[in-house]
DNA sequence: TGTACATCAGTGAACGCGCGTTCACTGATGTAC
DNA sequence: TGTACATCAGTGAACGCGCGTTCACTGATGTAC
């Protein structure tokens, strides 16, 4: 048996503590993390963090010995969304045969969908949690970035397929363009017209020249 | 007259200190400034600098009372270069007039030359150095923050002037874009091919479809 | 050219701060009987 | 159902650290004569 796994909650997922205060505290803790990251940024004390939660840091530590260990289980469930989200939009239709390219509502409109969720998702925590994803395996875990990585691949391939995205961009091209705007948009918190504006730019540079007519 | 003007430096140029033991010291200080945020990104330990730089840290403040003041410093010859290099491009050949749009050696290599000119400054200080200059008029003082946004908009007109940049695309949206691609790569500075990449693919998107016939 | 001196600049120990992290102790929980 | 107890979890003062910043003092410089 694991060692102290709470029960079948998954590969990758964190195990409940047992008692009913620590989980208690546990939920308090992501709650305040959550907050505070988005306010101040993935550099945030977690000292405010326990603070805020109403516990010693001590408790902070007993739940979360590393920094990284609290960002991922703040950020999990919102990269299991995108994933989701992702996972879904690569298998809706029929997906296995190229159609009219010029029909560009399925592929391409799935591959704008899921840039908008990932933007929205950059952006929250500052645009500057999903930086971290872009640290490398070490930095959230390898889970979270693979998982993020994976699922801009499965959207990008399928948008590929039907002709509706450039063959030479890659999933990391595409992550890193979404979280460049997100972070260069970070610190103008009230303009949302602005970033919108440069996802759209981002896709049509994603798309290329309508069929793929390259000089 | 000033009240601590060093002599005709012209407007935005810090004066120099008169004694020699001083002047000696501040170019010591921008020095270890220009290594450490390169480094270290531009939170770096103003500590550090002083101790880098063999001064005490008394010293750097004489000179520098502000962080700010100290990165103005270190980035302004790198901004004013950048502002020379975009007049240059502003000016060279016959602007006035509106040309073939398919020879787009003009106008569209200057743009092109120039945000890669801008790309390569924004990832020196680990892509961060110009993060402050998206800050606002305050962080970086208004002379650095208007410089850029004025040379940015100069090439930008004179490209779309040609036909050869969309219309819609505003400086901001430029300096962003860039920026961002500078942010979202800082943290693998071996792998240059993939900044010049994303780079190639948001001037694609700057470009709009030749000649603008877009749906 | 040489000297006296006013002032400009440098020094670096010291302060207060908030951070991350630890640990001896206290308290709450769940379970075995 | 009630109680005893082992263990799991929380507490929060305390530590060491590096930071930004200050300031009384020392030293170097340039100038006036």
């Amino acid at each position: 048996m694991a060692k102290n796994d709470g029960g079948g909650d998954g590969p990758g997922a964190v195990a409940s503590p047992r008692r009913a205060d620590a989980r208690h505290n546990r939920e308090l803790l992501v709650a305040a993390a959550r907050e505070t990251f988005a306010a101040a940024g993935p550099d945030a004390s977690l000292n405010e963090i326990a603070r805020r939660a109403g516990v010693g840091p001590g408790t902070l530590y007993r739940h979360f010995p590393t920094r990284h260990a609290l960002l991922t289980a703040v950020l999990r469930s919102r990269i299991e969304s995108l994933c989701a989200h992702a996972e879904r939009l690569s298998t809706s239709g029929d997906a296995g045969d190229a159609r009219d390219p010029d029909d560009a509502g399925g592929a391409d409109g799935a591959l704008a969908e899921w840039m908008a969720a990932f933007l929205a998702h950059a952006r929250a925590n500052q645009g500057l949690g999903s930086a971290l994803m872009l640290d490398g395996p070490d930095a959230l875990g390898i889970d979270c970035h693979r998982m993020i990585q994976d699922a801009a691949a499965g959207v990008l391939e399928r948008a590929q397929r039907w002709g509706t995205a450039r063959p030479d961009v890659t999933a990391d091209d595409l992550l890193r363009l979404v979280t460049g705007i997100a972070l260069s948009t970070a610190r103008s918190p009230g303009d949302d017209a602005q970033p919108d504006r440069l996802l759209a730019l981002a896709l049509d540079a994603v798309h290329g020249e309508r069929g793929g007519a390259r000089g």
